[in-house]
DNA sequence: AAATAATTTAAACACTTGTTTGAAATAAGT
DNA sequence: ACTTATTTCAAACAAGTGTTTAAATTATTT
């Protein structure tokens, strides 16, 4: 088994735990137990328990946060001057959304921690900084009524929507016969919803 | 020292902890080295630590799930049958907002975690899940355009911006220099957000 | 004041935590 | 084939986990 191999195995398990468990309540040695491996592998290849939490999560979000600038320069440059906020909110949201979508449970599982979880999304969101600073000049200038206070403020009221449809966590309350939108359904909903939210006050035309 | 003297401390230094560094990472003796009580203690009037730690949650969440509910009546009975979304968002949000700013910081720490931590979220909500139900009824009166689906999905959509406002998340992606909201008009921002993505696609009239 | 009940305490229980160590096992390079 | 590197492993480290027990201390009642 080369380094790789191992490597990955052990990236694979904690990612599935984490999403199962919760990041804190997950053991280095509940990891290697499931991984078929000794607890020193995981210091011999990332030296630390808090390193490997980091790669767990980067693995999933540069990819992401890649594509949300791709789009986000690509529209700048065809669609100038001013972006429609529903392209902006689209740009943003649905490069999670697919990828949340392409992969397996343990992975849509892990996303949702990444947008749920205070101690996690708090050093998630300051790792993007720029990102999201990016984004916040696109928004501002499609929608020019609204102060940056105010751009900052929806922008996060977005982020905690798409956390709470990543986690899922809507059926906790509908029972378990309740309906559920499919898939894209239910992006679209999201996509309305703070498309409609960050239009809010806007002046009639 | 009488019982409900130490009860309380606990409770009290409980919620301190949970706010401050989560509720799965605050180890029984932490809370007790921080009251000046012993470990004993806390099993003698809780029984476990997950009784404490629902008891923990109900001080807070009981009082502002009653006051939804009485707005709710109140307005069912005074302004028939239609109640306007901007109203329900503001029945449902306001008793939220109000004792949280009512109370010292740790209490808000607390709120934000029983609102964004998956963990606690879940059971939380499922416990609340006839006044969320009784909610979902008047929504769907005041927007009879959606499906049920759709209401509840968008009811869920407010709960994540609502859990992150509480949590405070956003300065997190604008620097310690960013301006911020005063409570009052960040409520504002909060319920106009809401109102506006619940009222998503209503038609024109 | 004596007896009963309620509360607090130190100590131990069995078990889990992240991290380190040094010796085995495997792979790569000469 | 022999010698380096690299990778794995069992074992131990010191500290921390929730929970229980039985004795000591307070409060309350008779």
């Amino acid at each position: 088994m080369n380094t790789s191999d191992t490597k990955n195995k052990i990236l694979d398990t904690a990612e599935r735990l984490f999403a199962r468990q919760g990041i804190g309540a997950t053991s280095l040695r509940a990891i290697v137990r499931e991984a078929g491996l000794n607890v020193a592998a995981i210091h011999y290849h990332f030296g630390s328990r808090e390193a490997l939490v980091l790669e767990v999560f980067n693995r999933r979000l540069k990819p992401i946060n890649q594509q949300r600038v791709a789009r986000l320069e690509e529209m700048e440059q065809t669609r100038s001057p001013a972006i429609p906020l529903n392209d902006l909110v689209r740009a943003f949201l649905e490069p999670v959304f697919s990828y949340f979508y392409d992969q397996p449970p343990q992975v849509r599982g892990l996303m949702a921690r990444l947008h749920t979880e205070p101690d996690v999304t708090r050093p998630v969101l300051q790792q993007y900084h720029e990102i999201l600073q990016r984004f916040q000049g696109a928004f501002l200038n499609a929608a020019p009524w609204l102060t940056p206070e105010q751009v900052r403020y929806r922008m996060s009221f977005m982020i905690g929507s798409m956390g709470i449809m990543l986690s899922g966590r809507h059926p906790a309350f509908c029972g378990k016969n309740g309906a559920r939108l499919k898939p894209e359904q239910l992006f679209e909903e999201v996509i309305q919803y703070n498309t409609a939210g960050l239009s809010a006050g806007a002046p009639k035309k």
